[in-house]
DNA sequence: ATCGATTAATGCTTATACGTTTTTATGGCT
DNA sequence: AGCCATAAAAACGTATAAGCATTAATCGAT
């Protein structure tokens, strides 16, 4: 049991993030130069890197180099966390079957809670990325915009787990699924539906919402395993998380 | 630009994944130890040290310490995942109430799946595990063991994302929760619901399976909201990751 | 044969020196 | 005076070596 010590670096990377929660430091502010941690922390040099780009493969800071450079607070994106849980999942033998079916267990709910906690500003973000939709539907951008669609409405939901897992979920499909794309006739049932979404939410209708939402996901899944039941079985990779 | 060198680290440790992978090494195999792998991939110690540190906290790798020890194969578990993810939520503001709501999102359909396709093997550990519940039902292994149990249901329902996700919301939403224990009644509550639950499951009963869980989970929310309303506003922090 | 002390291997930390990048200041030229 | 180029400085980045700490393997005494 590694519990007994913890190792040094590790103990100044918590050290540090407790520091900028503490100090409820901002995105972009930026932290104590090295000199200043050295004395703080009382470590060796050495050590406080490590620590300082255990770090920063994790999003929590970046690293600027130069003059007047050093750590700058950062925040975990969801790429980050999309490359954690892709590396697990490896480990796991995960499919994409199984993203599909955990994104048609979570996006139902979001859309339901989405309903019940929108703000208006909410709204007009989730209004504007729809109309761009309509706009892209037969263009290569829809499907960033489709997640971004999704990514909106996880945060709309009040709940940033949410928003998280749906964002780095729809960021492991894509990955699997780039070299398919959707037909003109499936995005036009795609867009039906998220329109049908998109008004509960406007009505506060948290029912109608997650049925909605309930049917364009399991639409979707479906289709791919039609398309190419050999993609839904893939397994997850570790990918490039850059 | 350090993008190019950040990723360094991080092209070693894909490098040291695939490694595993392709030569099948299993749990318990030793690697190379640091300066062969020095040599290897032609990084600086401090690059090599950055991306095993990257592995171990992921649970891919177990550095230990001292004669015949080094880089030692492992596999992600649980727990590696939760402090993955309670780092990135700890950035989000995420409280206890978002867990809660994450977990309520997502057992039921769990359950259900479970009751769908749970092998005859699955129904085995869960029985096995439902009676050491009921016998560690006034001790402190209680916690533990009910979160083995949604472990097994999650590898019940076929779907290993969904065991994952509840059991590493189990381990945070523990950590948050620890100084406050569930009563007796209460636990002999959440036994009554767990035991509906593996019935269903037994009888294949997906529909019953998600109406108990959903009952589960939900009043288990409510009990910790009002047993202690500051409690589920309480804010995730990034646990110890040994 | 077992238990305890010794030894060796290995990672962890420290220490120091030098290289790189960015900012800032200087200084001569127009 | 104003402007561009070059040099200096401030900060981080990389590299190497040495000692410390920890643990497994080994050896020896009972």
């Amino acid at each position: 049991m590694p519990a007994g010590k913890a190792k040094r670096a590790l103990q100044v990377a918590q050290a540090i993030v407790s520091d900028i929660q503490l100090n409820a430091r901002e995105a972009g502010d930026r932290l104590p130069q090295e000199e200043d941690m050295l004395a703080r922390y009382e470590v060796a040099r050495a050590t406080l890197r490590e620590a300082l780009r255990f770090l920063e493969l994790q999003g929590v800071i970046q690293l600027q180099l130069g003059r007047g450079g050093g750590p700058v607070v950062s925040r975990p994106q969801t790429r980050d966390f999309a490359s954690s849980l892709s590396l697990i999942l490896q480990f796991m033998d995960t499919d994409l079957r199984a993203l599909l079916e955990l994104r048609e267990a979570i996006a139902p709910d979001m859309a339901a809670k989405a309903a019940a906690r929108a703000t208006n500003a909410d709204l007009a973000a989730l209004s504007d990325c729809y109309a761009q939709l309509e706009r892209d539907r037969e263009t290569a951008g829809f499907e960033e915009t489709n997640r971004r669609f999704h990514d909106l409405l996880g945060w709309a939901s009040g709940n940033p787990t949410f928003g998280l897992l749906t964002s780095a979920l729809h960021l492991l499909t894509r990955d699997l699924a780039m070299e398919l794309g959707y037909s003109a006739q499936e995005r036009a049932g795609q867009l039906r539906c998220l329109a049908r979404v998109l008004n509960a939410v406007r009505l506060r209708d948290a029912d109608g919402a997650r049925r909605h939402m309930e049917r364009l996901v399991k639409g979707s899944s479906e289709y791919l395993a039609a398309r190419s039941p050999e993609l839904v079985t893939q397994k997850v990779r570790w990918g490039d998380p850059g």
